[in-house]
DNA sequence: CCAGAATATGTAGAAGCGCAAGGTATTTGT
DNA sequence: ACAAATACCTTGCGCTTCTACATATTCTGG
């Protein structure tokens, strides 16, 4: 039996590690979720069915643009990277973030 | 004017914080909602359209067992403790969420 | 060589949650 | 007498994630 995983993201929080994920360079989304998947120890897990549809959501917001490219392994891919409008909603989501987990801990840590 | 606090909880951690704050003993729904703004130094609000159907969910689901009684400034209300199977799923649920942050970390640190 | 795994993208439908907006009733303060 | 605070509730909307399915290409093991 395997660990179990069971990421369960709360909603918003993909948009978040996707926008950040991009920010370090032009990516295609199978490798925005592997990567996710490698960096984090397997704790997060993206499901395609999710990743797609925010990617999606993510350009048509013009906080992402793509561009179809070959990938390292000779695919086509769609590879992505953060408009300005990005970057700076990558900056406010991640601040959000901060004060939510603060708040949230200062609940859990108290008594 | 108050400073806006824009909370907008992600789904799903509204329980947590519901759980929590019964877990020091029995509460009714108001004051529930009132101290976890108040423990959060008001960076958290929870909406009473969020938190009776929480409270109704969690209800259902046995985690949370309810009676009415009077409150303290002497108006009707349904006061609220944990259940057995409530204090375990607040422990796995504070876990996952520790989990879930360390890993998001991971990734918004990362570079 | 060929089947299956890995790579890469996508859609459709279901489920669930938080929120805004509305409502009721009681008690306290002015 | 009236407003504000307390305390409960419901409906419907919008949004996101998940499961499941569908397609096509390239690499790899036997």
């Amino acid at each position: 039996m395997n660990s179990p995983a069971k990421s369960d993201l709360p909603q918003g929080t993909l948009d978040l590690l996707i926008l950040r994920t991009v920010a370090h360079g032009p990516i295609h989304g199978y490798a925005i979720a592997q990567r996710i998947q490698q960096i984090s120890r397997e704790a997060l897990q993206i499901q395609q069915g999710s990743l797609y549809p925010a990617l999606h959501r993510l350009e048509y917001r013009k906080l992402l643009a793509a561009d179809w490219a070959e990938s390292e392994s000779g695919r086509r891919a769609k590879f992505y990277k953060l408009t300005a409008k990005g970057r700076a909603h990558l900056k406010s989501e991640t601040e959000d973030w901060a004060r939510l987990t603060e708040a949230v801990a200062l609940i859990l840590n108290e008594g």
